[in-house]
RNA sequence: GGGCGAUUAGCUCAGCCGGUUAGAGCGCUUGCUUUACACGCAAGAGGCCAGUGGUUCGAGUCCACUAUCGCCCACCA
């Protein structure tokens, strides 16, 4: 078949391509790299996004630098893998399934509308769990598909398979063999509507505006009053204390003294505690161990009791007597109405203070003491500092390092114990045969008993088996030694009972995506993959998550492996709407990238996302952009149609590969092109994807289309030799593959096309995907070409110029004389591109003796290397030329004595580069031709 | 309280190891149905590079301070 023009559509349709491609790179199996033990492979390990996710921009912007990275490295030929991946998203996943039972939307059978997940069981409730995930869990690998994401999908990984499940169960284990990880009782941040504690890194801190409650605890023996200051008056009902510091002399005299609680009459010793801030509030602190991390350790300091008075709903405890089952919020306002009738409000004052948020649903959290299990981080937080300052991970924006740093010089143990359902379940079990206190399980409220009160299993009379048929969830008071195991182990190895029961909390999701890198690659297993990929190369994702994910990762990964997860953490920012607004579904700003997609194309999504924006800085995208970027492939679509249009009419281009560079021009945009494939490899090592995709940018439209195909045109139309169609060809499909990293879609559809055109006598790989990525040969730089195309390209600007600002019509032909041109003689062979290019009459070169038109009609434009006299029919007003020429006079005199200045510094010629000086050299002797040129058509304007 | 970033054309942003007369896209002005492209072509206007001081032969770029904006971390109740 021959590709007529009319077989090219006139513009690209990214929606008639697209899909067919990735189908055919998906048959190919271009994205499984071949192990090759002789080479270092390229690997990144994409972050997992939510298993019932769907692709946003922040996503569409990863996936996009990642696979800018991967294709460049696959194209060099290096063995390149870039495996995908899917995280349950433990809290995210089960808030969402547990809303659509409520709402009935995905109940199988009607019998399971509305119904709580405690009243479906845990064993039901997981199946709906992933009934979800089969009927959700594929949109976003499609998603990344559409994005043209070269990752290798035959490795997908998922963070419940049975590999990543087993890295996670041994890493558990591991850690609590030497002692980091551990339970106990801490202060944790609960959220009272996902019923689970959740890590510090999960909590929102928002500064709000709220009281400073000033309230009276009358002293023991009546004999005066203690004022303390909160901001939660309604945590005094779990006081057991009051704290003073005992270097105050207001309060010191009272240590060792006993106040009454308000409200509850109970006696509260007052202590002494260098905690205590003097110049806060009254200096005195009610001391709230159970709902209150400092009053935690200043109650532990002192021996005060923990009390609850705040339940897992967020309902008044048992404890609160008269309070009991009030929420926490309106108790606040009925003690704060009662203490004010008792007269103990002393005061309140207005007060700004920050309120920590569930991360998830956004709830206010309460803290509260409660056993959990905790990572120990200070061992372990060690080595990932050390892997930092000594650059063997090198973080990009290097700024970040810092940050890195200064998390993990102030970090604090993590609570991986989650009070939910889906996710990694904790790998301990708990004998029930020899342990006292496995009749303490507790239950929460909301496991269906309707006073909200807390019940032991003895209480309950439930038998453990019972519980278990049930599956109910029992929440975590276990005090008995757990028993720690890869697998459920058959009796308990201290008496040999087989009534075990496993832990019934899972672990926090970060927890599995911790061990990612070497998870996804078969650890604990011997596995070739991660014999053969790990350590990973780059860790690309957003700045938001280098807490979260990232120093966990680098912990983790040295932990398991010894040796450092990944090589690079390229940091990318965070996608804004076009006034800078943060993208959310409640400001409905949010782009759809498939919908983006679907009107622009995947390309010119890629390239709106990743120029114009240094690393790690926010972006923000519009619909202008979008179509800039269109316009773009557009461009290159055209230009790639203008070439295989005239190829195709020839049938074939000899030589096209290695063509010969006798022409000016040739010599010149093989030159430039060999230019730009040098930057753009310094760029893309220096992960500066914008500014690679800008010079090849620049370069294809501002030099390929705007000079080198227009004047291809006039050699072509005229068939002159050597004919510019080889280096068409060349010139085109070197920068095809130059920039298919950025426009996959695109550059393979004209490649393609190239190869069909080419009937396929020529040596080209199956597809671009795989195809050499160009490498630049400095050999082909041309220095005199291009000052000859520089002078060429001059001249013709110039005539454009002044037929512009003359107002000629563009169809009238101009008169052009040029003088002076011996340092431009290679004009004077390009005379008929310029009269083409400017429309000019033939270009009359003028000799030494001839005669010059009169100058008060002509416009004369001194060039370096040439001048040119064009003269007018009307008069040209001779006082604007003038003055036009006196402006460009001033010009070169004052950037004349900018550079003589300059160069007239002795220590500038002593201490700046050679090549510095030289060059400014060059420049004031160019100036001073020009100055003189001007000068002399000034004299001859005045004459 | 600690840490980090930003400030460049009307708007959104680039500007790499300090080295021409600071760039792009959008917008604006003027003119073009030039057989690749009007998703285009040609020509143009538009900048005290936040401020002050310093280092340097040379600063948008490095340093210090100031101002404004933004972000992150933190147990002052």
């Amino acid at each position: 078949m021959t590709q007529t023009e009319n077989a090219i559509p006139k513009a690209y349709d990214p929606g008639a391509v697209e899909q067919r491609l990735y189908a055919s790179w998906i048959e190919g199996g271009y994205f499984t790299p071949a192990i090759d033990p002789d080479k270092e492979p390229f690997v990144i390990i994409m972050p997992p996004p939510n298993v019932t996710g769907e692709l946003h921009l922040g996503h569409a912007l990863q996936a996009t630098l990642a696979d800018i990275m991967v294709r460049w490295h696959r194209m060099k030929g290096e063995p390149t893998l870039w495996l995908p991946g899917a995280d349950h998203a433990g809290i995210a996943t089960q808030v969402m399934v547990e809303r659509s039972l409520a709402q009935n939307a995905t109940s199988r059978s009607s019998d399971e509308a509305g119904l709580t997940r405690q009243q479906l069981g845990r064993e039901r409730f997981l199946e709906r769990v992933w009934d979800w995930v089969r009927l959700y869990g594929h949109t976003i690998d499609e998603q990344h598909k559409r994005l043209g994401a070269s990752c290798d999908w035959t490795r997908r990984s998922f963070t419940l398979d049975d590999g990543p499940s087993l890295a996670v169960r041994t890493t558990f284990a591991n850690l609590y063999e030497k002692g980091l990880i551990y339970r106990g009782e801490r202060i944790i941040n609960w959220c009272p509507r996902c019923s689970t504690a959740l890590s510090d890194l999960e909590v929102d801190h928002e500064e709000e505006q709220s009281f400073l409650y000033h309230i009276r605890y009358p002293l023991e023996y009546g004999d005066g009053d203690l004022i303390v200051a909160t901001t939660r008056p309604e945590t005094l009902l779990g006081d057991t204390g009051v704290a003073v510091n005992p270097g105050d002399d207001r309060y010191r005299h009272l240590i060792g003294r006993r106040v009454f609680l308000p409200m509850v009459g109970r006696l509260l010793p007052i202590v002494g505690d260098e905690a205590v801030d003097l110049a806060f509030g009254t200096g005195a602190l009610k001391v709230t161990p159970g709902h209150d991390p400092v009053d935690f350790e200043v109650g532990q300091r002192h021996g005060l009791p923990v009390v609850t008075a705040i339940n897992l709903d967020g309902a008044m405890s048992r404890e609160a007597g008269p309070y009991e089952g009030m929420d926490r919020a309106e108790c606040r306002e009925v003690i704060l109405r009662d203490l004010d009738a008792a007269g103990l409000l002393d005061r309140q004052e207005p007060y700004r203070h920050s309120v920590g948020h569930c991360g998830r649903c956004g709830v206010v959290v309460e803290p509260l003491a409660s056993r959990q299990w905790f990572v120990s981080m200070d061992e372990l937080a060690r080595p990932a500092m050390e892997v930092v300052r000594d650059g063997r991970i090198k973080i990009v924006p290097g700024h970040y390092s810092r940050v890195y740093l200064n998390w993990m010089e102030n970090i604090r143990d993590w609570c991986i114990s989650r009070q939910l359902w889906w996710g990694h379940r904790i790998p301990a079990w708990y004998c029930l045969d020899c342990s006292q206190d496995a009749t303490h399980l507790v239950f929460p409220p909301e496991d269906g008993l309707p006073d909200g009160s807390y019940r032991t299993l003895r209480e309950q009379g439930l038998a453990w088996s019972e519980l278990e048929a049930r599956a109910m969830h029992v929440f975590t008071d276990l005090t008995a030694q757990p028993i720690v195991a890869l697998e459920p182990p058959d009796c308990c190895p201290a008496c040999g009972g087989s009534r075990l029961y496993q832990d019934p909390d899972v672990l926090d999701t970060w927890f599995s995506s911790a061990l990612w890198p070497h998870s996804t690659l078969g650890w604990p297993e011997d596995a070739e993959d991660v014999r053969y990929f790990y350590p990973t190369t780059v860790m690309e994702t957003g700045y938001d998550i280098l807490f979260f994910w990232v120093a966990r990762m680098v912990m983790m990964g040295l932990q398991n492996t010894g040796d450092i997860p990944f090589k690079w953490v390229y940091l990318s920012g965070l996608i804004r709407d076009e006034h800078g607004a943060k993208m959310s579904k409640t400001r409905g700003n949010v782009t759809d990238p498939i919908e983006a997609i679907d009107a622009y194309g995947t390309d010119a999504l890629r390239f709106t996302l990743t120029t114009g924006n240094a690393p790690g800085n926010d972006l923000r995208i519009s619909d202008g952009k979008l179509a800039a970027s269109r316009n773009f492939v557009n461009k290159v679509w055209n230009a790639a149609r203008y070439v295989l249009t005239n190829l195709s009419e020839t049938q074939n281009a000899p030589e096209w590969r290695t063509p010969q560079l006798s022409h000016r021009h040739d010599r010149w945009i093989v030159g430039r092109l060999n230019q730009v494939a040098a930057q753009v490899d310094r760029f893309m090592d220096d992960f500066l994807f914008g500014e690679a995709q800008r010079e090849v940018h620049d370069f294809f439209w501002n030099e390929f289309c705007d000079w080198y195909i227009e004047i291809a045109k006039l050699r072509l139309r005229a068939s002159s030799e050597p004919s510019p169609l080889p280096i068409l060809v060349h010139v085109l499909e070197k920068s095809m593959r130059l920039m298919h990293p950025f426009l996959p879609f695109v550059t393979e559809e004209i490649w393609q096309t190239l190869k069909t055109v080419l009937h396929g006598t020529q040596d080209m790989a199956d597809s671009i995907v795989v195809a050499p990525y160009p490498a630049p040969e400095p050999s082909t730089a041309d220095a005199q070409a291009e000052r000859e195309m520089e002078l060429l390209m001059g001249v013709v600007r110039a005539i454009r110029n002044v037929r512009a600002e003359f107002k000629i019509p563009p169809n009238r032909a101009l008169t052009c004389l040029i003088e002076r041109s011996e340092a431009g003689a290679s004009l004077r062979e390009e005379a008929a591109t310029v009269e083409s290019l400017a429309r000019t009459e033939p270009l009359v070169f003028l000799a030494e003796g001839d005669a010059r038109p009169a100058a008060a009609s002509t416009v004369s434009v001194a060039l370096v290397g040439a001048t040119l006299l064009i003269p007018l029919e009307s008069l040209v007003d001779t006082a604007a030329e003038r003055t036009r020429l006196e402006r460009e006079m001033q010009e070169c005199v004052d950037n004349m004595q900018r550079l003589s200045q300059r160069l007239g510094n002795a220590e500038f010629t002593a201490k700046a580069p050679e090549d510095v000086v030289e060059r400014e050299r060059e420049r004031l002797a160019r100036l001073g031709e020009r100055r003189d040129r001007v000068q002399e058509l000034l004299t001859q304007l005045t004459a």
